[in-house]
DNA sequence: GCTAAAAGCGACTTGATGTTGCTTTTAGTG
DNA sequence: CACTAAAAGCAACATCAAGTCGCTTTTAGC
């Protein structure tokens, strides 16, 4: 019996081309029109090592961007929360703007109701995500820029009308409509009481 | 050779059945699920009858869709801004939670990007309908409620959060959440000039 | 009631999807 | 370095849904 395998070896090789492959597919194609013979072929890796390894898209899918979720997501702290929310916004829509992300956020958003796997995962990454990035706004509560509200909403505020030209309007993201959008939010939050 | 077909005459009917069975299919499978012979099926129809008076899904589902695109959508005028906004938003959203609705958005974001018939359609729907909705805008101007500002923008503010909430992030749109989203929008909005 | 169009029907073709048994390659061990 | 078990390659095969075709039956409009 073979011992662990090398993170270089075959398998490793093998295994990184698929989803590297069933990635640029989705992409490409998108989910409706996606194929494990494709994936494959795309890969230089005959069909049945997908079928074999991984047996279904949502199988294959789910450990694709798995693989990639780890992915390092910087919180800005430019001492202004002005410039942090810029920051996030702009790394967000850059970030969607991706072929390979938007063809997940977009697989996302179709298969949700119909697949709780998908369900889950998005609400995980999702409650993680506004989480983490609402530490910027709880920043700017401690720094007393703002008076105490909550940050999710905030983050909500800021990037929903964004994801929204993206996903749903299709109206492009300029830089001035995500100042635009950021200064819009700025100035309805609630200014610090004066004391303390 | 016959005139012009009846109203309510055996083909008006098969039609209408076939749109609505379209759209119930579409709902309860999703786009990626969706067969004609299902959609035959559903609306007790043979299925070369569907295959040859639409021949694909796409053509289909455009047809069902646009069938049921003069469906009213009433502006609000209540004579104030945030009692428009909040008509607007809980409106927007009822709509968008009824399953055939939220079905037809959730395929539309799907495909935008692989058909372009779909991306047409929908760039059109919401120039159309972010102009519309932005009349609440407008007349809050002329009424010095607020200084101009690009009324798309307002209504994007509103809606994109509670849009992302219902397509993307999944998190429950409540009551509170489209009051306190209104609001912050509108405190964020430029207060008028005192004069004139 | 007559007729052309539309719908129904089942058989058929086709192509994609997924499976199986077997051979070949490769990675890890003694 | 040779041996072995796992993983990948391969081709043939089975399955099944998608879509087509020729024909019959129904229905709407004159």
């Amino acid at each position: 019996m073979a011992g662990a395998p090398r993170p270089g070896g075959r398998s490793a090789k093998v295994r990184a081309a698929v989803l590297s492959a069933a990635l640029a597919e989705l992409a490409e194609s998108g989910y409706h029109a996606l194929s494990l013979d494709g994936v494959a072929r795309r890969a230089g890796v005959h069909k049945t090592t997908v079928y074999r390894r991984w047996g279904t898209r949502e199988a294959l899918l789910f450990d694709a961007i798995n693989a990639r979720a780890d992915e390092y997501v910087p919180i800005p702290d430019n001492g202004s929360l002005r410039a942090d929310l810029l920051d996030l916004t702009r790394d967000a829509i850059t970030n969607l703007s991706t072929p390979h992300v938007q063809a997940v956020a977009r697989s996302a958003v179709a298969l949700a109701p119909y697949d709780a796997a998908v369900a889950t995962t998005n609400t995980a990454f999702w409650t993680e995500r506004l989480a983490v990035d609402g530490i910027v706004v709880e920043r700017a509560i401690s720094r007393g820029e703002i008076a105490p509200t909550d940050p999710t909403e905030v983050i909500e505020a800021v990037i929903g009308p964004a994801y929204m030209r993206v996903l749903v309007t299709g109206r492009p993201v300029t830089e001035e409509f995500l100042a635009a959008t950021v200064d819009r939010v700025l100035s309805g939050l609630p200014k610090p009481a004066k004391d303390v």
